[in-house]
DNA sequence: CGACAGACTTAGAACACAATAT
DNA sequence: ATATTGTGTTCTAAGTCTGTCG
């Protein structure tokens, strides 16, 4: 059912995409493309360009706080009996423990992946103990983590004020360094503690244990005549660099996936700030070759190379569906999902006719998060004649776009705009769908309330572009609920209405008197009403479904060009 | 080229906190 | 005042894309 409301909603964008913008203009003068041939300076600049800072000091990163072991009253049990655990094994414990009432500990991989850890935690002895998850009995541990959050939950106003006051303090020492003499807020300057890896979907290693980071692993980067941070007492950092064509500040490799993670600075930083501009440059500069590429690709639907036509069906699908590229990989590693040019056969199927609509794909694949994709979309006939070309003879595993990879695709439209690659028509589709819809939907003698709607519907209309869809919480689930009560509630009232309504006309027939006809009209107006009411109810039961699994943020913080919003704000 | 490492962006969940309804 | 709902922030997983190496 969701998936067919968000599927009306995008039948209508889709249709957005499709319109043309401004007059294509001439390639834009000047740009790097066209000092690519001169050489040298061209080198110069690019290298220059590498270079992120020339002063860079900070703290280092903030460590998790130390393990600090259960108090006596807290007992792990094992087969009805208590057991006293050592300490890193305790340690991994909790991490199960306090996850007890969560979704993953009732998933088979992740009780494995977890158990399968776990024991090599153990002493020896414990191992010897221990030789089933089931048979474990964490609940004493699960209750004293539930008793500790509500107790700091309870804390009175001042006690409050005053970890906000130590958290602002950490803050202040180790949340900024200096970039180039200003002083820069840092995004995340703790490092991961440690715990049980929380994958998304079907993630082959989640419960995993997530190793405790200590200085030992972090590199350590910042300019040479800096003041060094200190590592923590005791402790020596992995290594110190001074490395300035990077933006990070320390990073350390990850125990799940060997994996390096940075630390780096906030966003409203001056250096991440540009690269957003950059971005959102390069997007608008598409803007001016988008009808070119766009009858590039439709030319190379007809192409003799089969590669350079699925590179041309797959550019249609991310510049009119906002897909992701696609990159491949590893399998088991991760969760099984996929992007443009690594759609599978299976994820594909092919209706000469739907909906009224001719040559109808739909796509149905999990994508980035294992978030569903699900559209139904009629396609230019073309698309779908090479679409049947590419399954044919093929098993439902194999590759869609066998001849494509997103190096080969990127490459090719790095060749059509310089910085051009497949993530650009994403930022691009995302603002001028926004742009689109603001105009569309916006009334200069609207009220402040209805534009603020307007701006949110747009956005909204943003985000189902982009597939940026929510879990509906649990909470959710229960106002919903609670509606759902109301409609059926109304429901019975309504049919109630409706056969005190028969009564009322039968009487008044029988009797024929002014009385009975008032009696009749008076139960006619009330069915109405009683209609209007459910209507009413219904309407707002669908809304919220809609709004619930479409999440705004992500199109707001990352492809939204902030001079759109910042122009209607000036405009309206 | 293809695999892989590295660096950086984008993503939803969880959590904290504020606003609003009851 | 308290429960409920909405919103912003934090966290870190999961992508994209580039550069390097054999």
């Amino acid at each position: 059912m969701p998936v067919v409301r968000l599927l009306r909603l995008r039948a209508a964008l889709t249709l957005l995409g499709e319109v043309p913008r401004r007059p294509a203009s001439r390639g834009v003068p000047g740009s790097r493309r066209t000092q690519k041939s001169s050489g040298a300076r061209w080198e110069e600049e690019k290298r220059e360009d590498r270079v992120k800072w020339r002063q860079l000091e900070h703290k280092g990163p903030y460590f998790a706080p130390p393990y600090e072991p259960l108090p006596d009253g807290v007992c792990f049990f094992y087969d009805g009996k208590p057991m006293r655990l050592s300490m890193k094994a305790e340690e991994v414990a909790t991490f199960y423990g306090r996850m007890l009432d969560h979704e993953y500990t009732t998933k088979e991989v992740f009780r494995k992946n977890f158990f399968n850890d776990w024991r090599k935690e153990m002493t020896v002895e414990e191992r010897e103990v221990i030789k089933s998850l089931d048979k474990c009995d964490f609940t004493e541990i699960h209750r004293y983590f539930v008793d500790k959050a509500a107790a700091r939950k309870a804390l009175t106003r001042e006690e409050k004020q005053k970890l906000k006051e130590e958290a602002e303090k950490l803050q202040q020492e180790f949340g900024y360094c200096i970039l180039d003499g200003h002083r820069e807020k840092i995004g995340n300057f703790k490092t991961e503690p440690p715990g049980l890896f929380r994958g998304r979907g079907d993630h082959p290693k989640m419960g995993m244990l997530k190793r405790r980071v200590v200085p030992e692993d972090v590199v350590i980067n910042c300019s040479r005549d800096s003041k060094i941070p200190e590592p923590p007492v005791g402790h020596q950092w992995k290594e110190v660099r001074s490395d300035n064509t990077v933006m990070w500040l320390a990073a350390w490799t990850e125990s799940i996936q060997n994996s390096i993670k940075y630390i780096m600075l906030n966003p409203c930083s001056k250096l991440k700030g540009e690269k957003a501009w950059q971005k959102f440059e390069t997007a608008r500069r598409l803007r001016g070759f988008v009808d070119e590429i766009r009858s590039q690709y439709r030319a190379d639907w007809k192409s003799q190379e089969m590669k350079t036509r699925q590179r041309a069906v797959a550019l249609y699908f991310i510049d009119k569906l906002a897909l992701r590229a696609g990159n491949e990989k590893e399998d088991g590693e991760a969760a099984d999902t996929v992007g443009c040019c690594s759609l599978r056969v299976e994820h594909v199927q092919l209706h000469p006719e739907a909906d009224g609509c001719q040559h109808v794909v739909e796509l149905d694949f999990l994508g980035k998060d294992s978030v569903r994709y699900y559209n139904r979309v009629p396609v230019e006939k073309p698309v779908y004649k090479n679409l049947q070309l590419f399954m044919k003879n093929k098993a439902p595993r194999d590759d869609l776009f066998d001849r494509l990879t997103t190096t080969s695709l990127n490459k090719h439209l790095q060749e059509l705009m310089d910085g051009l690659t497949a993530k650009v028509f994403r930022t691009y589709n995302a603002s001028i769908t926004l742009q689109e819809q603001l105009r569309a939907l916006t009334r200069a003698e609207d009220s402040i309330a209805a534009k603020i709607l307007s701006y949110n519907r747009a956005n909204r209309a943003v985000a189902i572009l982009c597939n940026h869809q929510r879990a509906t919480s649990s909470a959710f689930e229960k106002s919903m609920q609670n509606l759902q009560t109301k409609i059926q509630a109304k429901k019975e009232q309504v049919a109630e209405a409706r056969a005190e309504l028969r009564k009322a006309r039968a009487e008044h027939k029988a009797q024929g008197d002014g009385k009975s006809r008032s009696v009749l009209e008076k139960k006619r107006r009330l069915l109405e009403k009683l209609q209007e009411q459910l209507a009413w109810l219904s309407v707002q039961a669908t809304d919220k479904e809609e709004n619930k699994q479409v999440a705004l943020g992500t199109s707001k913080l990352n492809y939204l060009d902030p001079r759109i919003s910042i122009a209607w704000c000036f405009r309206y």
